[in-house]
DNA sequence: CTTGGGATGGTCT
DNA sequence: GACCATCCCAAGG
């Protein structure tokens, strides 16, 4: 299982974070391996976008966003939690990330029970929040290559799905004509 | 099942 | 000095 190459995320962040869902995030950790099919995404652009974190100017904390893509941007918020992005845009464009909110656990499940403190399966990875926790994803990550079967990074996954739910992103209150959240429903 | 409040800190105005 | 792309737990139906 290789990586997604560079140029997949080198096209329009919409377009990116439908493409992203079924795909497969894995993650390294000495000798173990966390894996889960990312089930939800938000896309997050630029200067058409005021909800974006970029919206405004690149400051040290969104640098990220403004360069190269198919790299993670890590960022902290509500003073305990992070989120985790994938740097991705059209090329035309200055910045954009996609957000990953929830991904499916396939592999190291114990692992994750263990980083998160619980043991409840459905609850797992089901947050932005929660995946990083579960994953052991922090500001250490911030900026790596996602590109390259390293400690973490992204695969082809599941079949292409057959059903996107389009919605408003979530804890977003400017732009909200924009259904730029997408998720699926893996049926097991 | 749903709801409400508390925890907690980097970043920008 | 307020804002947040959040989560968790306890309490109430």
């Amino acid at each position: 299982m290789n990586s997604l190459p560079r140029s997949f995320y080198a096209r329009d962040t919409i377009k990116v974070a439908k493409e992203l869902l079924g795909k497969q995030l894995v993650r390294k950790i000495g000798k173990s391996r966390i894996s889960g099919i990312i089930t939800e995404t938000e896309a997050y652009r630029h200067k058409d976008d005021p909800a974006s974190h970029a919206f405004r100017k690149k400051t040290e904390r969104t640098k990220a966003m403004f360069e190269e893509v198919g790299r993670a941007y890590v960022y902290f918020t509500y003073g305990m939690h992070f989120c985790f992005n994938v740097v991705a845009k059209d090329p035309k464009v200055d910045a954009g990330a996609v957000l990953i909110r929830a991904i499916h656990p396939e592999k190291g499940i114990e692992i994750m029970k263990k980083n998160r403190g619980k043991s409840d399966e459905k609850s797992l990875t089901d947050g932005p929040a929660k995946l990083t926790q579960a994953l052991d994803i922090s500001k250490k990550q911030y900026g790596i290559d996602l590109t390259r079967n390293l400690e973490l990074f992204i695969t082809d996954g599941i079949e292409k799905p057959q059903k996107i739910i389009a919605s408003t992103r979530i804890g977003v209150n400017t732009a909200t004509d924009n259904l730029w959240n997408f998720k699926i429903f893996l049926n097991m």
